[in-house]
DNA sequence: GCGTCGTCGCTTTTT
DNA sequence: GCGACGACGC
């Protein structure tokens, strides 16, 4: 293992080609590295680490790298290991989310909650605003939980607290305004943080308390950040802080690839670093390990198109290639049985990717895949840890953590069924509220509540009961064996078993595959508390779980794809109104960011691709008849084959054309 | 407190 | 066209 070990070290430059070793290499001041896809960006960085501890004797406890997906970051620890050993474990590596709520559990108590804090995903946000809406009296119907959630967030985004919340002028505003410094006080009575506040609050005590920050800014002299187009204000304010003292921030990141607009990134941050950076070195790694030049050509026409980029040329050893294929279909029934006669051709299913724009759209494939029986995976979706079941038992191990969690406690207490209704927990709740105590408090004090019945105050008891036995023994006990008698004594399973029908036996299937989850959890983490489980859950992504060893046709959105390769790659649904998707009409930013999806769904590619439109798309009920879509037309005709003819040289979108309906 | 019926929103992408 | 969730009645 030693001697492996060493011989990697003295190839550390070897197999670079001159960008990349320049990118290794270069030692202090901030360094933007712009890597076009398959340009080997992860193993730069990977280098670059070993690099600064072997060859600079840089301490790894002082480096500091992050990415977006736990999938990114394992892959980065996995191979940074690979490079030098052990000393990997010194390094932090992980996703923004991941390093601010460690940040956070660690120093966040002065801003106001504890380090056994809960995160609250979007469910809970949205359960946490209905609630408001209710206390406070919003009964406008025109306030819709999701809109307001989707404010706050932005917000969030951007660093904008309640009180600075911008007003237009609208009522709307206003209620958002209002209802956001509610859910600020609510969380902080849940002593929960949702997605937005790991990342804001971590700026709010960096700026609060200059003597933390100067402690993580001492502690990492060396940051580096990964897919740093897609970064927001607030990862872009966090990074700022964190390198204002060494200012050896090393960022990767290509703009072309810049697909979450929506989601509050701002593409401005890369295209700015050498304003905020002006002594930067910009290095451009253009040389292309993954694909032939055929895809490279398309996928550089579609994105020539695009105003708001720095430009690059990306080339590759792989000269010519198989033209791409371009295959018309009926409908969305008729494209996923095409699609799957170029499927049945391949022989290794895992070489296949099938990208959609939508989620939607893997109904028709799932159905043609199982008819047929070929193994597919869908990442995406109905999500695993969204499942009903799953959010239950998931609740009921945040309670022992965190008491003061009342949405988690709510989802329990009546689950299994044990007689504990609407009413029960409103007088609860107005108990609650009267002393100033958490929900769990007041059923600890259930015989001071005279409004509650006998027979329910004893099942509030044994409720009560059950949790501080199961509260206390966390400790003590492993948690996968926690996991397991807290299924058998509540009685969760029985009930589902009880039931027989095909939905709650796959209801137990998913139990039973959280309880494997955990155990595997416990084998491979360093970490293998509660608290440690219950945040990896929590900031778990869909495509932590795609596993490239097994042999399956992968299906996914585009926006998943991002960071995969496959030898084969079948974009799916290209029409207009879909891909580009109608919401993104009326701004060139949005129509371009659609364009920059569509250039990573290309760029997955190493071999082959096809891309596939439909004349018609069934959507609720109705058929909408549909256009191929404008990137088709932008891709030069000598490098496509098959059903070319239906593509016309201009597509015109007017105004009277209908995409209301997606 | 629980079951049934009706409404509404969904299908843009998610850490 | 369906599933989730809320209102309402028992």
């Amino acid at each position: 293992m030693v001697s492996k070990v060493r011989v990697a070290n003295e190839d550390l430059l070897k197999d670079l080609n001159p960008p990349q070793r320049e990118a290794v290499t270069t030692g202090e001041g901030p360094l933007l590295i712009l890597a076009g896809p398959g340009s080997g960006k992860t193993r730069v960085l990977t280098h670059r680490i070993a690099y600064l501890i072997e060859k600079r004797k840089v301490s790894p406890s002082s480096i500091l790298a992050v990415t977006f997906t736990n999938k990114a970051a394992r892959e980065m620890r996995e191979r940074v290991e690979r490079l030098v050993g052990s000393a990997v474990h010194e390094i932090w590596i992980g996703t923004f989310h991941a390093v601010c709520a460690r940040i956070l559990r660690r120093d966040g108590e002065p801003m106001g909650f504890t380090r056994n804090f809960t995160i609250y995903d979007d469910g809970d946000q949205l359960k946490l605003i209905e609630k408001i809406k209710k206390d406070e009296k919003f009964f406008e119907k025109e306030f819709h939980s999701k809109a307001i959630r989707e404010r706050i967030n932005g917000a969030k985004n951007r660093l904008i607290r309640p009180e600075e919340y911008p007003q237009d002028g609208s009522h709307f505003s206003e209620v958002v305004s209002l209802i956001y410094s509610h859910y600020q006080r609510r969380l902080q009575e849940n002593n929960a943080l949702d997605f937005g506040d790991l990342l804001m609050k971590t700026v709010e005590l960096f700026q609060k308390f200059p003597e933390i920050l100067k402690r993580y800014a001492t502690r990492f002299p060396y940051i580096l950040v990964d897919e740093y187009q897609d970064t927001n204000h607030t990862q872009y304010r966090l990074i700022q802080l964190l390198s204002s003292l060494h200012r050896n921030l090393c960022v990767v990141g290509d703009e072309d690839q810049s697909i979450y607009g929506w989601r509050g990134a701002d593409i401005q941050n890369i295209l700015d670093f050498e304003r905020d950076f002006p002594e930067a070195k910009v290095i451009r790694l253009e040389e292309n390990y993954r694909s032939t030049q055929t895809i490279l050509d398309v996928a550089s026409a579609v994105v020539a198109k695009n105003l708001l980029r720095k430009g690059k040329t990306l080339w590759t050893k792989r000269k010519g290639g198989k033209s791409i294929t371009v295959m018309e279909s009926f409908d969305e029934e008729d494209e996923a049985r095409r699609i799957l006669e170029i499927v049945m051709k391949k022989g290794r299913l895992r070489d296949l990717a099938i990208l959609y724009r939508t989620n939607a759209q893997s109904r028709a494939l799932e159905e043609a895949f199982r008819r047929m029986g070929v193994p597919y995976i869908i990442i995406g979706g109905i999500k695993f840890y969204e499942r009903q079941e799953i959010k239950d038992l998931l609740a009921y191990l945040k309670v022992f953590v965190n008491l003061k969690d009342s949405i988690s406690l709510k989802r329990i207490l009546n689950v299994p069924k044990r007689g504990i209704g609407r009413k029960t927990i409103e007088i609860l709740e107005s108990f609650a509220d009267h002393q100033s105590i958490p929900l769990y408090f007041a059923i600890g004090r259930v015989d001071e509540i005279e409004a509650l019945s006998p027979r329910v105050r004893s099942t509030l008891k044994d409720f009560y009961k059950m949790s501080e036995k199961f509260r206390k023994s966390k400790e003590k006990v492993s948690l996968p064996s926690l996991l397991s008698r807290l299924v058998k004594e509540t009685g969760y399973t029985t009930e589902l078993e009880r039931e027989e029908t095909a939905e709650a036996e796959a209801r137990l299937e998913n139990v039973a595959e959280l309880l494997i989850g955990v155990k595997s959890f416990t084998k491979r983490s360093e970490d293998t508390s509660l608290e440690a489980f219950l945040q990896e859950v929590s900031l778990f992504t869909e495509i932590d779980r795609w596993d490239e060893a097994k042999d399956a046709v992968t299906l996914m959105t585009a926006h998943n794809a991002k960071g995969l390769e496959f030898p084969t790659v079948i974009v799916t649904g290209l029409e207009e109104g879909l891909f580009p998707h109608a919401s993104s009409y009326d701004s060139i930013e949005e129509l371009e960011e659609e364009r920059r999806l569509f250039y990573v769904a290309l760029t997955r590619a190493k071999d082959e691709v096809f891309l596939t439109y439909a004349r018609g798309r069934r959507r609720y009920g109705g058929t909408l008849y549909t256009r191929p879509s404008r990137f088709l037309m932008e891709i030069p005709t000598p490098l496509l084959e098959g059903d070319v003819s239906g593509i016309p040289r201009r597509i015109k979108v007017s105004s009277s054309d209908d995409f209301s309906n997606f």
